[in-house]
DNA sequence: CGGCATCCTAGAGGATACTG
DNA sequence: CAGTATCCTCTAGGATGCCG
């Protein structure tokens, strides 16, 4: 029996806009996608030393997530020491306008949004 | 003793599109805001009956630090039994503009995702 | 250099029960 | 009705150590 909803599937977990933010809306993808945004490629220590504050893990689980869904290339040069380097695939780079976008409402209402916290705050804790 | 960094702020975690994902991008915030942009004002049960499988705990969690971003207005009626109503602020309609646009993004781009993730996937497990 | 494997802990979040 | 409070689980993610 298949449940049926009057609403399109808005209000399930698989929303469109749900799925974007599931891909790319933690902690740092969004910050390792700026970092690659800037330059044409980033080596894997040149992503650590520039992003403040990554741990290896996170890096490495960041960049295999972002490669895995086709946003990220690597490429691996057969050379001894290793060299690793990463760089937005066009998708990527389209990502980069969406971004933007989110880049810019929050320049537009970011103050609004602290001002509100400020008032909630002191409404309950006066 | 004041740390500085010779990169602009895009690399901190508190730059301005971080900002606005840490605000609404969890699983819950999408949805809640969806459902209050499809009408007027929502009551918390008709929140709760609409949005499929939230426990009380994490729609009130949700429903309050929206509130608490000036995002969602709460309205409390004197009546017994209680009665709650919760809409959407100007900024927060604003907001679903933006989510508006990453959906569009999706749209436009998932298919090329899921495929991206599918070759992935088949090259690293044959 | 560019990772994986392991251990460990804090906090997110579900289920349940109670209340003004 | 619209929550708060409590418990309990589970996983994200840091720290550390080893390897090709």
């Amino acid at each position: 029996m298949v449940r049926k909803f009057p609403e399109p599937d808005v209000f399930q977990a698989n929303c469109p806009t749900q799925r974007v933010l599931e891909t790319i809306a933690d902690k740092w993808s969004v910050i390792v996608i700026y970092a690659l945004s800037q330059q044409e490629t980033r080596r894997y220590s040149e992503l650590q030393r520039v992003i403040g504050g990554i741990s290896q893990k996170m890096l490495t689980q960041t960049l295999r997530k972002l490669e895995r869904d086709g946003l990220v290339d690597r490429k691996v040069y057969p050379v001894v020491p290793p060299k690793v380097e990463y760089s937005l695939t066009p998708v990527g780079h389209t990502l980069t306008e969406l971004l933007k976008a989110i880049c810019q409402w929050t320049q537009i209402h970011w103050d609004e949004i602290e001002a509100a916290r400020v008032r909630y705050d002191q409404g309950s804790d006066p």
